[in-house]
This record gives C-alpha cells, sequence and structure tokens, in this order.
DNA sequence: CCATATTCAATTGCGCACAATCGAATTACG
DNA sequence: CGTAATTCGATTGTGCGCAATTGAATATGG
C-alpha cells in the first residue's frame, strides 16, 4: 500500500522522480501541446484556444449567462469577463443584462458568431487526423480523463494533506 | 475515413459537438483539476505548482541552464526567467552566468531548495490515493498523452490546415 | 415590510504562457 | 583575423487562470 503513486514507479525515500514520468506533467505537457497544435487553425478565425471553447459552448447552445459558460469550462468570472469582452469587441457575441434578473449577463451569439461555426467545422476532423487515433482509443482515452478528473476534483484534500508525511513547514507565503 | 476526429462522434455537418465531447476539452479540464489538487498540497511549501515542476526537474539533477529546464518543460525563457527569479527571490535556487559560457545562465539549488525536495517527497503519493488508480493504469495513461503530445507536436500542420476544408477566412488580426 | 443572507458579475492583483524582439556572446566561415 | 550566422537569456506586450473583494440584485425569514 501507500502506493498509488502519481509516479510508476515505487520510490524509496526521498525520490528521483524524473518530471516526465509525473502523470501531472504528462497532462500539463499534453495540455500545451493541443493549444499549440489548434493555435495556427484558429488564428485565421481570430479566436484563441479557450475562446475557442467557449464559442463551442455557445454553438451548442446560444444564450448563456457567464456563470452556466464558466460551469462548462470550469472557469470563474474572472478570467471569463474579460475573455467574453475580448469577443464581444470581435463582434463574435453579444452581452446583455437578463431583463428578468438583472445580475445575470446573458452571451449570445451574434451573426459573425453564428457564422463562425461553419468556419470551425473542419478544425477536430483536422486535428483528428494530426493525432492519428482511432474513434475508440479516443473514446477510451476521454473516459479515462473525465474519470480521473472526477476522482480529483472529489478527493479529499485533507486527506491527501494529511498523507503528506506533514513536516508541518512554517507558513511561507504561498503567495496563492 | 475523414474521421479521426477529436470527437467521438461522427458529425454530418457543422457539427454539434459538446465541449465535453471534445478529447482536447477533456485534457484541458483534467490539467487544471491536476493544478487545483496540487495547489493546498505545494501552498504550504511556498511553491506554485509550475514552480514545483521546476524543481522536480532541479531534484533529479541539479545546475541546469534555463534551456535545459525549458527543454523539459516545454517552457521558453519567456516563462521561465520571471518564475526563476522568484524561485530565486524564495531562495530555492541561484541563478549565475556559466563562467565558460556567458551566454548561459546556471540554476542551482539552494540547501534550502535542496532541503524542500524532502518535504514535497510525500505529495506524489499522497495525490496517488485522492486518484485511486493503480500503478499500472497510470503507466498506462502516461504513456498514451505521451504518444498524443508526440503526434500533436510532430504532426504536420500545414497538412491540418489543409483539411480545414478551408474557407479562406480573410486575414482578422488573431493577435497571437 | 424590513433586515439579513445569498447569488451573480465585475474588478484587482498576482502568476503562468507565448510571440516577437533585442542585445550580448559564441561559433562558423572565408 | 573579421564578418556573418547562430545561440542564449532577458524584455515587452497580450491573453489566460484564480483568489479575494466589491457592489448590485434577488431571495429568505421574521
Amino acid at each position: 500500500m501507500a502506493n498509488g503513486l502519481d509516479d510508476s514507479l515505487a520510490t524509496e525515500k526521498t525520490a528521483l522522480i524524473p518530471a516526465s514520468d509525473l502523470l501531472c506533467f504528462s497532462v500539463y505537457a499534453t495540455a500545451h501541446a493541443f493549444m499549440r497544435a489548434y493555435r495556427p487553425l484558429l488564428a485565421p478565425l481570430g479566436l484563441t484556444y479557450p475562446q475557442y471553447l467557449v464559442m463551442v459552448v455557445l454553438w451548442e447552445r446560444d444564450a448563456r449567462t457567464v456563470k452556466e459558460i464558466g460551469e462548462a469550462l470550469s472557469l470563474d468570472s474572472g478570467t471569463l469577463t474579460p475573455l467574453l469582452k475580448r469577443l464581444e469587441a470581435a463582434g463574435h457575441v453579444s452581452r446583455s443584462r437578463d431583463e428578468s434578473d438583472e445580475r445575470r449577463v446573458v452571451v449570445r451569439l451574434t451573426p459573425r458568431g453564428d457564422a463562425l461555426r461553419a468556419e470551425a467545422a473542419g478544425i477536430p476532423a483536422a486535428l483528428g487526423c494530426v493525432m492519428g487515433l482511432d474513434v475508440s482509443a479516443i473514446r477510451g482515452l476521454r473516459h479515462q480523463l473525465a474519470d480521473l478528473r472526477l476522482r480529483l476534483e472529489t478527493g479529499d484534500e485533507g486527506e491527501a494533506r494529511r498523507r503528506v508525511t506533514s513536516y508541518p513547514a512554517e507558513p511561507r507565503s504561498p503567495r496563492r
């Protein structure tokens, strides 16, 4: 026991775990690789990768509040508000207060934003070719990652903290 | 054919692909979930997640140049220089020019940075428990992600661009 | 009704990430 | 040599991501 390591190797003591062997690093590096692969395809549309994800959410269902978009993408208003303002400035979406609840801001596709859907339609398939994975492999990987994400999000943080053999480690101004 | 989608569904036309069904999104969301899971464990050590990855790299082998660290983590100097300065300000590393080649900056662990290794030793195992995956599952996932990353990085960008059924899409100042 | 609590977006401040650019140092070449 | 090309890091500017706070609007309880 004591070994569901983030790593593939059981480690005796202070551990020499190459970063490349950490699962967290694999996910981290792959996420960056995805963004770098998308960038040149999205650039002609005037979108960054996170902006593209917001558009995907709106193409799926239009007229969502900031909160709904945030829940779909696990992002908060501090990230979304400026991002949505940039999408608005680019003419892809409009932002307006919900009349029945003035706290909500409803984000809607403009005709321009809706038209962009057709231009972006080929992107997932193009990247699929670059990846060269078959549909079932992609499905499997997606499900493994969804499962992992769920475990990370629901995991008992206090439990984890306790397992870090807890050198009390004087408060060090972690800044975040 | 025409279907190694980034998605699990073949799509007829302009496509209603929920963001949650995109592999890129699964990777993106899981990377964020990892960072959020690490944060409370790293905070007592005064490290952010990317800073922790740099320390892992240095714990594995000390006295590396900025370039070497960047290659290990796929990060460039624009990201690393300020990050390393913060690690230096915190007393975890020192930075000094290589005497034999004044262009290089060698980053070394301070005694404090070296001591941090012991405090951080329990973290991968603690997270491993939170994830609740066995060692072989982790290994499998790591290898799938490494393979995917390689394909994304070596993929023919021009080829991908061509496949985006190429509405020419007037240059739109993508800004990046 | 009114006071309190909650919900929601916006704002602020900090840290990562990358493109583009720069300047200094080194290496290659003629 | 001495000029050109390359390597390396730092810098600048833009955009994401999150914690914490604010302030307005709505919901709740007495």
